[in-house]
Order: C-alpha cells, then structure tokens, then sequence
DNA sequence: ACCTGAACACCGTTCAAGT
DNA sequence: ACCTGAACACCGTTCAAGT
C-alpha cells in the first residue's frame, strides 16, 4: 500500500491544496523506503503525481527540499526529547535515549538532518533548528550544574561532546559499523552515558 | 597546477603503467580540490585521461573506487596514530589529536572513509580496515586498564564511546555545526578527552 | 498563479567493437 | 589484455508554453 499508483496523477487533490506540505510528506515516505538515495526531486514529484518541473514553483533547488525534510526531523524529536524529559526522573539518560531512539525509528531522516548536505546548505532555518537541538542539551547541563549534579566547566563545551559522543553511537550502530563486536544497543548507551556523567563530575575528591 | 589538460589524453604513460593506482591518485585529488560530490567515475576517469568506460576494467562499480580511497586513508591515518602513540608521553590525548589532525587534513577523505557509502559497502577489506582502527584503538585501553591508569570495563564498549565522541567532534567541526559557539578545536579536544579519561575512571574513591 | 513538456548537461553502467 | 564510442536509464535544473 502507499505505492503511488498513475492515477494518482489524475487526483485533483493536490490541485489548488498545499502541494509544498505534500512534496515533504512524500519525500519522507520515499526515504523511509529507499533510503537516502532514494531522496531525489524526480522521485518525490512522481510520488505526489506532478510533473518533474513543479517542485521548483515550492522549492528553489533539492537542497530546500532536503532542509524542509530535516526540519520537520528537528521538530519530532525536539518533541520526542522535551517529552522524556518532562516525564522526570531519568535525567540526561532519558534524554540520551529519546535521542538515540528518534535516530534507530527514522534512520534515513536522521542522516539528512545531521549529514554534510544540510551542513553546507544555505538554508538557514534548518541550521537554527539543529543549533537549537544543542542548546537544548545546553540548557539540561546548565540545570544539573546548578543542582550540583555534575561538575564545572563550559555548558556549551560539555554540551557539544555530549552531542558528540551520542552522534558517534548513532551513525556507529546505524551503519553496522565492528557489528560483531559491538554490544547491544542499550547496553552501549548504558556505558557512554555512564563515562559522560563520570566524565563531567571530574577529579571531585580525587 | 596539477590541472589535468587535454593533453594527458595523448600521454600514453598510463597505457601500460598502473592504471588502477593512477585512479585512485587522481580520485583523492579530486576529493581533495572539489569535496566529496566531486568525486565521480567519469570525473575520475577525465583526469586521468583515459575514457569513462575504462576504468570498468579495474573497478567492478563506484563503490570498489570509493572502498579503495578509503582504504588508502585508513592506512595513512592508522600510520599517524602508530607514529604519536609511539612518539610516547601522551597517552590517549595524543593518538585523538592525531585523529583529529588528520580527519582536518583530509576532510572529504575522512567522510568518504566514515560516511553511510562505505558502511553499506560490499568490499569487506575496507570495512575490516576501518574496524582495525577501532580494534587499535580497544588495544590502547587494554593497555591503559594494565597499568591501572584507567577503571575496568570491555575495552571494546569503551572503546566505541571513546571513537563516538571523536567521530562526533571532528564532525562537528567539519561541518561548521553551532561554529558561532564552537570553542576553538584544541580546547574542545582538551574538553572531550577529560571527560573521556575521568568517565572511563569511574566513581573510584565515591 | 500554478503546472506541463521538452530540453540541456550531467551521472553510473553496459556492450559491441577496436588494437 | 586493455581501452574506446555509443548507448540506456537515470539525475538536477531551466524555460517556453499552456490553463
């Protein structure tokens, strides 16, 4: 099902609907099924049953299309973090874990939002979002500094190896990267977390 | 310089040298001068002045020229962590410096040899190259717990946070992500590897 | 105002044919 | 044994033309 038959093309829906919203849940559903490569401007108005030419009336080149996909990304999961986080108790161990969940649920999404495509593009939107992803890590460490839960030092220097370290677990595990070796996928959250925490309380009575 | 004229076509140095190693040359080359979406068989094949269908003789598809691109890069960046662990007196702090150093020296390279290309690649000895770099990487901490300098744990699981967050860092950084609050490398390398080495100590004298 | 059809310059890949 | 030329099915992008 969902397969986008040809008579989609006759489908006045879209006609004088918000073709833009369209192209982008299209665009999502075809990564989620081909894959990143799958991901091209022909492929997404075929799925919306417009011609080849009609994206460009909504986005001004592929590279908006694909910022338009990570934002919609950037929102879920900002989602899916404040949730876990509001749920208590767990910490920054929730938080770690919503992440890393939002990035095994949506893996292709999860390499457009942080891959060099959208590093380098010229949209600046998307690149705000994805800032404001790290400043809400920011926020929780300044939080537990003040509850003295962890150690001092720059918020935005342990929030970016936070980010780091949870980013390499990620693209680690989605690519099957040493997968013989690697350990389970909680059991390695587990362990970075726990070396994070450590890490950020420091030398305390050393 | 270096700019591959018509000329080379007529060169008839490459007819019976070693065409296979001139492509590979030529393909960090172009990684090198136009990133990585430079870097394609037909682009590859132009400097090295020889047809596009040519080096179908040598590469079974893209994917065995990008596994051999990588495959030179993991032999150089394995040989620049040997050199600084063995230059001694660092420790850990070193070889990530030197891991760093040469992800920014050669950064489209770096994402060819870590990108979602690779990883998905069917060559093996590309991927058990990039696993041995892990594996050295597990040796170090082995040797590390030995002489007490660090807590116990599976050399592998620390192993793969401590690759997470440099992976994480020179990504970071490559791609420009939150630059406006980025601290300087040197000093987010210092940051990182702190945190590293007082997590993988672990609440000892708690 | 929004969309189509045809075109251009690129890809990766294949295959008959040349030396 | 190694390479070329031409072809096929794809891209992103542009532009005149349709409604």
């Amino acid at each position: 099902m969902a397969k986008p038959t040809k008579s989609a093309r006759k489908t006045r829906a879209y006609h004088h609907g918000d073709l833009k919203a369209a192209l982008v849940e299209h665009a999502i559903e075809l990564l989620r099924s081909e894959g990143p490569e799958g991901l091209t401007l022909r492929a997404v108005a075929r799925a919306a049953g417009v011609s080849q030419a009609a994206p460009y009336r909504h986005f001004a080149d592929r590279g908006e299309l694909v910022a338009a996909v990570a934002q919609e990304g950037f929102d879920r999961m900002q989602a899916a973090m404040h949730a876990r986080a509001e749920q208590g108790g767990e910490g920054m161990k929730g938080v770690a874990i919503a992440y890393v969940e939002f990035a095994h649920r949506n893996p292709a999404q999860y390499r457009v939002m942080f891959g060099p495509e959208l590093a380098r593009s010229e949209v600046q939107s998307a690149r705000e979002t994805g800032r404001a992803v790290l400043g809400f890590v920011a926020q929780g460490i300044e939080q537990l500094q003040k509850a003295g839960a962890i150690g001092p030092g720059k918020p935005w220097s342990i929030a970016i190896s936070t980010w780091a370290m949870l980013h390499g677990v990620v693209m680690l595990s989605l690519d099957g990267i040493a997968a013989d070796v690697m350990p389970p996928l909680d059991e390695l959250i587990e362990d970075a977390t726990r070396i994070l925490m450590f890490g950020m309380v420091g030398p305390r009575r050393g």
